[in-house]
DNA sequence: ATTTTGAATTTTGCATTCAAAATTCAAAAT
DNA sequence: ATTTTGAATTTTGAATGCAAAATTCAAAAT
């Protein structure tokens, strides 16, 4: 059905492709959390044989986004309430170490980057969509310019565990304009360089983003 | 020459018993960093095929232990100075966030843990091996007592990176006696329930083992 | 002497094949 | 009616096969 059109020119190898696409699939719940991954039927639509496939359940599997039981195939990840909140308190601390990092540069770039996504995510709060993009977007740029390449691969690693959870922060009604005012609290501290405001703006932000996950 | 002896029933899948074997292989230098994985070599050595092998290296390189480069193969991954300053700035930020967790506990049975792997340690400081594996374990314990699994992992997952630097911290002559100190530190501010206290010990110990490891 | 070329060899990426384990399902026993 | 058994089917784990890309290396050209 998907079948997987891929370049002459072969960029990549095919089990990242295999393991962006099942990714996407996951996020998009079309393999909600604690479904059994069927190689048959993924290998038959996307039109490859179970080799790649199966290498790209192992990357997947190492990220924490399926789970794997022996003889058993694999499953996509179901993560707990206390898995969550874990998630959250680590992607709090984190964050907001990187937002105070940021804070102490006070680079004019950086602010100017970040205060282009901000403004967008003020005008794109009646689209989830774009809001949700840019919001990412937003944390991205951040951490980035935090500048230490093994937290932002940890802090990506566990935002694509927090996305598994169906009950995700953005899609509750008021959440949107609660984010928009905590980002421009992380926003006026940034502007002030005050790193330990910023992270505790930052902290703020992610410890209410964790409330209206889990408290339905 | 190495040839994995498997259990009748069989335990574990192929794959992860040969991502360990590589492991020990890659701590032990016998891989050193930078070094190309030889998969014809490396099976025969084992006797087993490519494919387990091949999904050993994706689950390395997801762990950041082996890089790869398409139609080049897998190298393990070389540390750069840089690289060891971010990994230890991280765990710094993840272990003493769980140490200052662990001190808010005021755990009775949690501190006699650490307490005994502590005294081992005193008695230890003459047989660097025994000495190594005790500082592994007490960290370890510190991590499980704090109870977040993701830190846990992470913390592991950026422990293996630190080992591959040569100029391991524990190595360098005095360091053993600084580094007891450091702990004994991190122990009475445990003993004292001071969360404060306790965080700042460990991120000094942390700090201290970056500059051991790092200056030459 | 150094650089360039291209055929032989090696290595990678992926498909296919195969044995063993797990699951399913219908018939037999309680 | 429910449980047990076991043969047929499906699924997993791992070996093997094969085409395309990369590397090597020696001969030819500068």
């Amino acid at each position: 059905m998907t079948q997987l059109v891929r370049p002459a020119l072969t960029s990549r190898p095919l089990y990242e492709e295999v393991a962006e696409h099942l990714r996407q699939r996951i996020f998009s719940r079309q393999l909600a959390p604690g479904a059994w991954v069927d190689e048959s039927i993924i290998t038959a639509e996307l039109g490859i044989s179970r080799t790649p496939l199966r290498e790209a359940i192992k990357v997947l599997a190492t990220e924490g986004l399926m789970t794997m039981q022996p003889r058993r195939g694999a499953y996509v990840t179901d993560v707990s309430e206390q898995d969550l909140r874990e998630v959250f308190e680590l992607l709090a601390l984190l964050e907001s170490d990187a937002a105070s990092v940021v804070a102490a540069q006070n680079n004019a770039q950086t602010l100017l980057a970040l205060d282009a996504l901000h403004t967008q995510l003020l005008t794109a709060k009646d689209d989830h969509e774009a809001f949700f993009t840019l919001n990412e977007q937003f944390h991205a740029e951040l951490l980035k310019a935090a500048g230490n390449r093994w937290r932002q691969q940890t802090v990506a690693d566990l935002r694509k565990v927090m996305k598994l959870n169906r009950h995700h922060s953005l899609f509750k009604t008021g959440r949107v304009e609660e984010s928009i005012k905590e980002h421009s609290a992380i926003m006026a501290a940034l502007r002030c360089g005050d790193a330990p405001k910023t992270a505790l703006a930052m902290r703020h932000h992610m410890l209410q983003g964790l409330e209206a996950a889990s408290l339905n």
